[in-house]
DNA sequence: CAATCGCTTTGCAATAATGCAAAGTGGTGG
DNA sequence: CCACCACTTTGCATTATTGCAAAGCGATTG
């Protein structure tokens, strides 16, 4: 076989009609010019020039082959220009991932704001509360709510804490008054997370709080507990900027810092080399932290992300 | 830019799918192949890859890519395929000089026989008495009549010597006889060759044994000469296989050894490189060698070449 | 859960390609 | 006819590629 790539030079020859010409043209030594023409000379087991002293000049059956390494060089600048095409490009999926409630409160609102930017990016949520295994692929882009990342294949970003309110509905309010402090709790009807969720920082300290005789229901997930505490059966956690989003709901006070949870967005290096993720983690991270306030609950009375940060995080 | 020849790697690893598995289909190491694809993606500024641990997994845009990089392919292989038909294709044009009468006596007929085995060359033929240019690519092959060629350039092989006769007509020789050898030249009317021809040695040779009184015509070429002498003007001489091929004229005697002419084929080295020119240097010198009888003029009766070599040369 | 397998990565020595400078060559113009 | 010019050729020091061997890594298997 020959190397492709000497069909450049020896094209550059052809157009400059010397070896010397070409190299300049290449930006290589003449010397190199002369070599690899004679390796592709051996190559092909044809010769493509003869040597005059006035430069090189094509023989029949070199000037035969021209058109042939032209079609390869056309091939090649054709492919070089859809990589840069490519390269540019931000297009393609972006599979998030992201338990329920964040999915639904924080990034669905900031994942349609992308889109409108950037028209070729379709961006999948995938609401699982299982969790994706990002370093197998399954899903570029994952929000986590908890502890610092453990996998070190992963790139981690951390984002502001998720702070927890203890909340009942509205309704029991009025009708049981709510509690001001965690002492109070214990005067109170409970919701907590079920048995499933027995590591989850919150629920820990909820039932460390509560009255246990006191408690009367369970939630399995997140949104399921806001459903269950709107209905009025009793006292519960939520983070912060989902109770706040529930207007029949009152955050009677929040929970000690050390229950509110980390919250995370993590990456696999592989997802991040794509252009469509890296855009898309450029667009969310800043609008998230602009959300501080709503995370933490100090916002005034808005809740939620809305196209464009309104919120003035700090 | 980037390195077509590391599209060839890139199409094997993908079709490998693995470095290693496409390093044992290319006969180079492994290293080398990741090494070349990690330039190659430096090159594209795009990452064709992710490496897993189960070899090399293409990206999104390396996918994108694969078409592109065999349409390189494919007109690479399409190149080569040319490049091989072409060495091997004995074909093209092959110019042949030679002095006229070595032209339509020698040269010609074999040229005929030559053109039937290789219908697709076609031989020009170029008599013509000025010596073209062999160096400078004027005629491919050159047959020269004289001394050994001093151009160090070319690549000359030396064929049988021409011998020389002293030759009259037939009427001539009827009329007055003819001279037995070359004392008897100068009872004769002599025609030699023009003063223009003043160094050709088979001139100095007639004009030293002719009486210069009796020097009766001149002839500036061969055929020439042959034409006059068959006039029935004078003695002259001739080369052994011209003459003798005229039945009208009849061979007194051969000139002295050292008047023999030196008969030589030329090529430069840029026009041996063509495989017609080979091809009909290789067919033509075994032919010319095998006429060795006719060209010294010791042949039965049999006069010039036809096509197949039926004389016995030696 | 340790062992194994197939692959990639990495460090190092051997090898090949490159650039550089000088010499050689043929064509050209005074 | 000589000197000059542009180019190729060639020898040598430098630099970059390559192959090799070992290590590392993740997935699979018993």
């Amino acid at each position: 076989m020959y190397e492709w790539s000497d069909l450049r030079i020896f094209l550059a020859v052809v157009r400059a009609g010397s070896a010397l010409g070409a190299a300049k043209v290449l930006g290589i030594n003449h010397s190199t010019v002369n070599r690899r023409i004679q390796t592709l000379e051996h190559g092909l087991r044809l010769q493509l020039f003869d040597r005059k002293s006035r430069g090189h000049k094509l023989t029949e059956r070199g000037a035969a082959l021209v058109s042939a390494a032209e079609a390869v060089e056309t091939s090649a600048v054709d492919l070089k220009s859809t990589a840069e095409r490519l390269s540019r490009l931000v297009a393609g999926v972006v599979r998030v991932t992201a338990p329920e409630a964040v999915a639904t409160q924080i990034i669905i609102p900031i994942a349609a704001e992308f889109q409108q930017v950037h028209c070729d990016v379709r961006v999948e949520q995938m609401a699982a509360d299982t969790r994706l295994d990002i370093v197998h692929g399954e899903a570029d882009v994952a929000f986590r709510v908890g502890d610092h990342p453990s996998d070190p294949r992963l790139i981690g970003q951390r984002l502001p804490d998720l702070i927890w309110g203890v909340y009942c509905s509205v309704d029991y309010a009025n009708a049981n008054g709510m509690p001001e402090n965690s002492a109070a709790i214990r005067q109170h009807d409970i919701v907590n997370f079920a048995e499933s969720l027995r590591g989850f920082g919150p629920r820990k300290w909820l039932l460390d709080q509560a009255d246990h005789a006191r408690i009367t229901g369970a939630a399995n997930t997140v949104p399921n507990m806001r459903a269950v505490l709107r209905s009025g059966l009793g006292v519960g956690v939520l983070p912060r900027f989902f109770g706040d989003a529930d207007p029949g709901l009152i955050c009677c006070f929040d929970t000690p810092n050390e229950v509110s949870a980390e919250f995370w967005l993590l990456t696999s290096p592989e997802a991040r080399s794509s252009p469509q993720v890296r855009a898309f983690i450029d667009f969310a991270v800043p609008r998230i932290v602009a959300l501080r306030s709503v995370l933490s609950g100090t916002a005034s009375g808005q809740s939620g992300a809305s196209p464009s940060g309104r919120e003035g995080g700090d």
